[in-house]
DNA sequence: CTTTTATCGTTAGGCGGCTAACTATCCGCC
DNA sequence: GGCGGATAGTTAGCCGCCTAACGATAAAAG
């Protein structure tokens, strides 16, 4: 999902010069987040185009994975289904967003969308065998593509990044005005 | 552009578990690669909540950005139009995408879209008195989210955070199987 | 027991990406 | 000088994401 911000990031004096022109412009902050986001992209096709070749988009393979084990699945037998809404919040999507991956999803024969028992609201998505096996013939393939991608970094480097990655992550999704209605800082009113 | 992989990250001691299950797994890569999607995704909320505030998407920022100067505008009177091919090429999406952004531009009387003098085959977008205000108007406060974003970092830990992300960004974007059609990456045919 | 309130999944509509195809124009080569 | 191939911009259609609204159902209040 290419996004970019300017696919040439500009050089850092360049940044060191505009920093002249707008005393806001932070030049080593900017460095950082053009990076970031740039960096991100990258290696996001990197695994997306990979998915592609087995017609799995990010969204479906995120449905894919949140059903296939919540990580704690220990020796359960596959079988763990789940609602659209916790499918939603797991993913990070919204519900409206689910219905149509699961619409997708069912017309492949990867996920089975059937009346949840106990409550005639929700609806329990599971994974059918075809589903398991998909994911089973996709993963190796894919933690392969992230193990290249993080190859030139030692292991205390990433242990390094991590760290800074989280130290962003934290402050980011912490409690800022991101994803909240209001500016809150400082902004200056449309 | 929420795509998110997993909203909450999974344990480190999780990933090294599955890696048993999986050989192929190499969890402080996996750790380093989920990580940095889900920080720059959120990091890209942060400005992205504030652009929207004035009406302007990701992509409607880049073409204004493009078009605003090429960071080596010098003292140039904020005038470089450009063709739709060139603010493909900047913003790095297709020239296709580009004809719906500058749709929408054109119609919000941010940019202008005339005739090339020299080649009739191509436009020459521009930015609008209008658009160079707005542009004006949404900076300052962008920079500022931006710096914000940064501010627990110290400067060496901004320095070295930009060492890794380019390590990875090279790696991604510069060889791979990513955006090429083949896979090329010891992978399994569908 | 009834009424309100909350939650679930879906639908409708919009947007911004993409690819593939099309038309118009330019350029180079015989 | 005319003709084939490159190139520019647009169009058409798909997909995934969003928000807002909806009807159905469950849970809480009275």
């Amino acid at each position: 999902m290419p996004l970019l911000m300017l696919k040439d990031l500009p050089r850092y004096e360049c940044l060191l010069e505009a920093s002249r022109e707008f005393p806001d412009l932070d030049p080593s902050a900017t460095e950082v987040f053009l990076n970031l986001l740039r960096s991100g992209d990258e290696a996001f096709r990197v695994v997306e185009s990979h998915l592609a070749q087995h017609d799995i988009s990010q969204g479906r393979f995120g449905v894919l994975m949140a059903l296939w084990g919540n990580c704690q699945r220990a020796g359960s037998a596959t079988e763990k289904p789940l609602t659209p809404a916790e499918l939603a919040e797991r993913t990070g999507v919204t519900r409206a967003t689910i219905t149509g991956l699961v619409d997708t999803l069912e017309t492949a024969g990867l996920v089975t969308r059937t009346p949840h028992p106990d409550d005639r609201r929700m609806m329990s998505i599971g994974l059918t065998k075809r589903g398991a096996k998909t994911l089973a013939r996709i993963m190796p393939e894919h933690f392969r593509r992230m193990a290249w991608l993080m190859e030139p970094l030692s292991e205390p480097e990433r242990k390094t990044f991590v760290r800074l990655l989280t130290k962003v992550l934290t402050r980011a999704a912490g409690d800022p005005s991101a994803s909240k209605r209001e500016t809150g800082v400082l902004s200056a009113r449309s």
